[in-house]
DNA sequence: TCACTCATGTAATTGGTTACATGATTAG
DNA sequence: CTAATCATGTAACCAATTACATGAGTGA
């Protein structure tokens, strides 16, 4: 089921980008983080890998092994580097998903500093505003549901408010090293 | 892209064995919760709701009204409540997904309190878990990944801790509400 | 007049899943 | 001798998405 699901293509392809990587080694590295982005299974893992490589947006390089099966190494193209840019230009998608925005969070960590800002801004606004609609259900006087008033709406409360929290001193952290650099520079 | 994603069909039995609700009623109501359990749309809720009807899982009462469409309103049967306290029985898939934990909760919650503890319980130990492996690769000596030290892990471990506090607390409250009724059950 | 809410639904497509197949090597 | 790890892949299936269709009433 696709819930609320986000591009693995994307994401695979910016691994990929980050450095050369086969499909085995992605799906290890994925497990680290299956939490926070999820782990795709090596059904749907090796199809994207195929996709990717035949529009061009990454080349192989198979690795023959003695008495082992050969290793296919992806490295991303030119033409993939555009593409990749071009994701990580458009705003992520608002709703549920911590998914997407982690993903785009550890391949942002990997550019500038000025779009890892712009991103956790992004990220703090939607959040933000996701806060205040819990509060006001919460206090709300439209009171008819028994979900309402329940367990959940705190729960998302306190998820928000230490996401904010989060962000805000990783914002401040990074705009004065930012500020840091500025200086630097203009000496 | 269906990663993590969690069986909305018994969700929305689940929010029908609440109370009777038309799919309107169900999308309306999902769209208040939409960040913390998604939102599925009208393309997916109307056949599950058919589905369910004819699994015999509810049963409907169709609702004419002057000037609108009329409303198509669905009741739990009692092979649907067996379905779903069948569901509600079996652990909750590990993993990334709050989705399928906070369904859970929303409906436990209108349960026993002893079924709230034990859900409760259950994402202690997998939160905790979590917790655990992302300590690990912050402070990890298998230093090779950019990812690693990045961000995200950090981030992770901020929700996490957020999660942790927030669970032990409630089941504190919860266990002595528990023992309280305990006490006024002997006497 | 335009857009939104109420209220239902279908069809095409997407992006995952599980289960399977292959096959050698290593560790208990 | 069994199970796990390395390493690739395919096929059947599933649950969601988007986009579409219908149609009256309300409010700017």
């Amino acid at each position: 089921m696709p819930a609320g699901s986000v591009n693995f293509r994307h994401f695979i392809l910016g691994l990929v980008s980050l450095e050369p990587r086969s499909g085995y080694d992605i799906k290890r590295l994925l497990e680290s983080l299956s939490w926070l982005v999820g782990n795709p299974s090596f059904g749907s893992l090796y199809p994207t890998l195929h996709a990717l490589l035949e529009e061009g947006l990454t080349s192989v390089e198979v690795i023959p092994q003695r008495d082992k099966p050969s290793r296919k190494v992806y490295s991303i193209t030119d033409l993939g580097r555009r593409v990749l840019k071009e994701w990580m230009a458009q705003p992520v998608e608002t709703g549920p998903s911590l998914k997407s925005f982690v993903m785009r969070l550890s391949l942002a960590s990997n550019f500038s500093i000025e779009k890892l800002l712009a991103h956790l801004q992004e990220r703090r606004a939607q959040v933000e505003a996701h806060r205040k609609t819990l509060e006001l259900s919460i206090n709300g006087s439209n009171s008819k549901q028994d979900l309402k008033e329940s367990l959940v709406l705190e729960y998302g409360l306190v998820l928000a408010n230490a996401e904010l929290e989060w962000l805000d001193s990783t914002l401040n952290q990074l705009s004065q090293q930012q500020q840091i650099l500025e200086v630097v520079e203009s000496n």
